[in-house]
DNA sequence: GTGAAAGCGCTAACAT
DNA sequence: ATGTTAGCGCTTTCAC
């Protein structure tokens, strides 16, 4: 049985498919009556839309591509509710693509979103990913796209990002704010911006408070429970050890955290702790783990509506590549508690 | 500047668009030179195939659709992994939507994918949801349908499940042969099969080990944190108290340990705790907590798998609903010690 | 092995 | 306010 097109509505109502077309789009110059005709016979004929024709006549799809590392990482999750939440409301739906943390795959994504006719894209930068020119590519395509999160800015796109050195930089003044002397800091690859700016945040509050920056307390991780733990051992074998570590991030943390609670020292009271991202499971852990909120929902949402107004907007008026700065929150939990006396 | 179409590809081979079209999809008839030449030349002209007037044209769109609660909970965001990774290696796309546990919203997932003309839909029930009417339309429109973890029967699709009962029992069980004999179970709601199952397996483990099975050990709570914290003090007002707790999942549990570390009971030792789910925070809290696996990514691989034969698949073939019950592991953790003497 | 022609279902000029 | 016509880019009979 073939479903109705807008030719069986015309027939059935002796009028034009052009005529359907309109009244079914609210077009201004279609009166009320037929208007209403239109709709109710549509409805009796149970009516879908065919949008793969629409789309193809109108060169508009009403999709957006999302290219993410992985939906296994409740930040990404958190991102893409954010995104589906802002789009569906204007209609638009979600295709959904993870590069898996690929290079290749993030190329791939970008192409068959392109090939898939999508009204733009917003992506997250796979860790692999060194060089960007597949990105151009939508540019070229006239696509728009947008980064969040792990972005880059000279290829001229608009992001949405939270201030990581202000997080960090938060962080670690809270962890000197508690009495923490002696602050360590497991770091991520330094290619990857918004790790580095972290670092940055890190190494500008200890000299903004006074405290010397030493070496041997940066360490470079692989941004992993396991790597977090490894780092966290090599920390604790120093002559000097520090007494209090700021962790790249959550997973980071939590490696850390089973590398402390290994040894005889506390966590916390002897070492203090604080992680990055904010992940589900920080405040569930114990100690529940103190960290960076990353606004995740508001990125997604941030995202989608810079998107949606650079795909909505007038292509005429030559915009610039915008680029929101979310306000990190520091949320304070016990592993940062003061160090005992 | 347009994009490249077949007709450019052809025009420069001085060839047509039907010769082209065939090169591009390897069709047999077509000899391996003129392939080469229009490879090459669709290379040199950096033609992407427009998948909109493919897909009008062949009524395959090759993208299936999938229909989740949200992207936020970490066992759905697994499953989408899952589906992604054999989605993608077969050349199918995937067009995400969220329920946001509404009803409402459902129905309209299912509409706006059928009006995309997904080659398919894997769509996991909200909790709202209490009838499935809009489900048939998927299969009034031909388009395969496969329900996973939440799953419906009587609407004769396929499913993919764990088996919850038995799950259920041998999370029971276990605390049984731990030595806890007054085993309380906070249920979710009943009207949701996989709950009910969950509360049925719960009570055969006690009968086939000779316990009663107390009515008043038996509490139902709204699946969240809140309602397991609420449901666990309510067990602990109790005369009788229960020496241990099978929640009905993990955040459940999870708030039901928060409710005991309030008191002066000790988790594990004096309570045992077991969850479900193995949510990704269950091995990091602490204690780490004893849970049931339910094999996320197998099921979104075999949700898909099923879907792609189903799309694929002779269609004269009348093919029953086929029904994948995985097996559910049981992971021990510490929240399950046995109880001190 | 290749070309000509038709058409998937819709929208948008251009008519009236 | 509505109808006519053309065509988005592709696939697919049907020819030869």
């Amino acid at each position: 049985m073939p479903r109705t097109t807008i030719h069986d509505i015309a027939k059935a109502l002796n009028t034009s498919a052009a005529t359907v077309s309109r009244a079914l789009n609210d077009h201004p110059s279609i009166s009320e009556a037929t208007k209403v005709m239109v709709r109710v016979t549509a409805k009796q004929l149970n009516y879908q839309q065919n949008r793969m024709a629409s789309s193809l006549r109108s060169g508009k799809s009403m999709v957006i591509g999302v290219i993410i590392p992985s939906a296994e990482i409740s930040f990404f999750g958190s991102v893409i509710h954010g995104i589906e939440e802002v789009a569906k409301a204007r209609g638009y739906n979600v295709l959904l693509f993870q590069s898996n943390e690929r290079y290749q795959q993030e190329v791939q994504g970008i192409q068959t979103l392109l090939q898939s006719n999508v009204d733009g894209i917003i992506a997250s930068i796979a860790k692999e990913t060194t060089h960007y020119s597949h990105f151009l590519e939508a540019k070229r395509r006239n696509t728009p796209l947008i980064l969040f999160d792990r972005a880059i800015e000279d290829l001229g796109v608009s992001t949405v990002v939270i201030d990581d050195y202000k997080g960090a930089y938060m962080a670690t003044e809270h962890l000197v704010e508690q009495g923490y002397r002696r602050i360590a800091h497991i770091a991520g690859p330094s290619h990857i911006k918004i790790f580095h700016e972290r670092l940055r945040g890190y190494v500008d509050a200890l000299s903004a408070n006074k405290l010397v920056v030493d070496e041997d307390l940066i360490v470079y991780g692989k941004v992993s429970i396991d790597s977090g733990r490894e780092r966290m051992n090599q920390l604790l074998q120093l002559d000097l050890m520090p007494d209090a570590v700021f962790a790249v991030e959550d997973f980071t943390a939590l490696g850390a955290l089973q590398a402390i609670k290994e040894t005889e020292f506390h966590q916390p009271g002897q070492i203090g702790l604080v992680g990055f991202a904010n992940e589900a499971f920080s405040a569930y852990i114990t100690p529940s783990l103190t960290t960076v909120d990353q606004q995740t929902n508001i990125m997604g949402r941030e995202a989608a509506q810079l998107l949606l107004n650079a795909i909505t907007g007038n292509a005429n008026t030559e915009t610039l590549p915008q680029k929101i700065v979310l306000d990190p929150k520091l949320v304070v939990r016990d592993s940062s508690r003061p160090p005992d006396q």
